[in-house]
DNA sequence: GAGTGGTCTAGACCACCCT
DNA sequence: GGGTGGTCTAGACCACTCA
């Protein structure tokens, strides 16, 4: 039988002047609870009715909170049963992240060099991807990415044209994902594919690998909230640095 | 102004003697009139107490249907706007799947080949994975998985001891996790791993590639939903035939 | 100011699990 | 049979967007 959070009821209120929504309050404190180590994996949470009336909220507002921490992964509804903090490591269930911003999070200083940043007619492939017509204006920036003063990836994107400024200047400080975001744009989705393939003398060159070594690769078309295709970008790992990690939870 | 799709009211109705849920049946017609145009990508939804009233339902059971649309990408939202179909092409957020799915999908006719199935004490690393004790018994399994009769993947999965049946047989005429669902392990998550590196001489001669070929590859924990972890893999991909392909959205 | 989604309430009945 | 989550109702007020 699962453990019982009955011992300690778990100190648990909601602020009911404060703008951040209960459901919302509620849910970081449970959040916070179970990485503190405060609800034990496998721990029962306690039928919904008590916790509303022991909350002074209802118990829709109450199954709300609940349901964004399943959602996440953190909990598990059984019917019948309760519901029950998952054991276990889970994380992020995969975000649309940056390579700038991953590099960063792992504490390495990243570095990027601008090798282009022009606009060119888009080819076929390109212009498939963005939506635009072949032939139309389009920016291209190529970068290499290093961490820690060793090179890690060579970058390619092609962007619409006059989606947003890409000066040289901010693209070697930041990554470009937050440049999208700083200029108002709501990331929604992308499309991606991820697969190896040999490096070409040139790639080798730039990326102090030899000729044929084994290359991570990974094409994304990045999409936003109104399904506007905003960026397609083709780009090349050093396999010996560098590989993609992410938890993913299974759709009930 | 976006289109509004009072030109046709959409013929939306729920059957209130069915045991699928209103919400669910409500969701399920709105995701078919996305999917054969007959809600416009762009377009404005109408508002959710119309709605409600139209279909005879309550608000809140509205709003779950369109919430569960929402999270699936196929929907955004803007409060003093209204809901909107997105555009473009939103498909799966990526989902815990299998090779075997994926090239049955695919209409290609996955054959697999077991290598090995064998009950073998845990090393360190398997033992850390699979959250068991090392040198305590663990099954083994490598299977070559082909399609078209061209070797496609070499699969090496390791499983706690005692958690399935693991027939030669039933391992060579479907996938691993159809087997696991199906003796009623509820998968729950999983962490992954992509990278890529060259092909060693063994490897290359198994998968009908040249020594030093360029291979994805692919680590994997799966956890059922009570945490335990239900499978350790460790899979190569020949780069040449096979790519990662996924969709994933922006967690709002 | 009118219209929208965001949040919240106080109930209700049902389906499922366990003993 | 007792307890749990799953679904559903008919309202309410607020925050935001846009004209």
């Amino acid at each position: 039988m699962p453990t019982q959070g009955t011992d300690q009821p778990l100190p648990l209120s909601v602020d009911r002047t404060s703008p951040v929504p209960l459901y919302f309050q509620l849910a970081q404190q449970l959040e916070a609870a179970v990485e503190q180590g405060r609800l034990a994996p496998g721990s029962l949470l306690g039928n919904e009715i008590d916790l509303a009336s022991r909350l002074g909220l209802s118990r829709p507002t109450v199954r709300q909170a609940i349901q964004s921490l399943v959602d996440k992964g953190l909990m598990v509804r059984r019917r019948g049963v309760g519901t029950q903090v998952v054991h276990s490591q889970v994380r992020r269930p995969l975000e649309l992240s940056s390579l700038y911003d991953d590099l960063e999070k792992a504490g390495q200083r990243p570095a990027t060099r601008v090798l282009r940043n022009s606009v060119e007619p888009a080819t076929a492939e390109v212009a498939a991807e963005l939506g635009v017509a072949e032939g139309s204006e389009v920016h291209l920036v190529e970068r290499l990415r290093s961490a820690h003063g060793e090179p890690m990836a060579l970058l390619r994107n092609h962007l619409p044209a006059g989606l947003l400024g890409l000066s040289t200047e901010e693209l070697e400080s930041t990554g470009l994902y937050r440049m999208m975001r700083a200029s108002g744009i709501t990331l929604h989705s992308a499309r991606q594919s991820v697969g190896a393939r040999a490096a070409t003398a040139e790639e080798a060159a730039r990326l102090a690998e030899s000729e044929g070594a084994p290359l991570l690769t990974m094409g994304r078309t990045t999409f936003d909230d109104t399904g506007r295709a905003v960026e397609f970008g083709s780009h090349v790992y050093r396999a010996s640095r560098y590989s993609f990690e992410f938890q993913l939870l299974v759709r009930p």
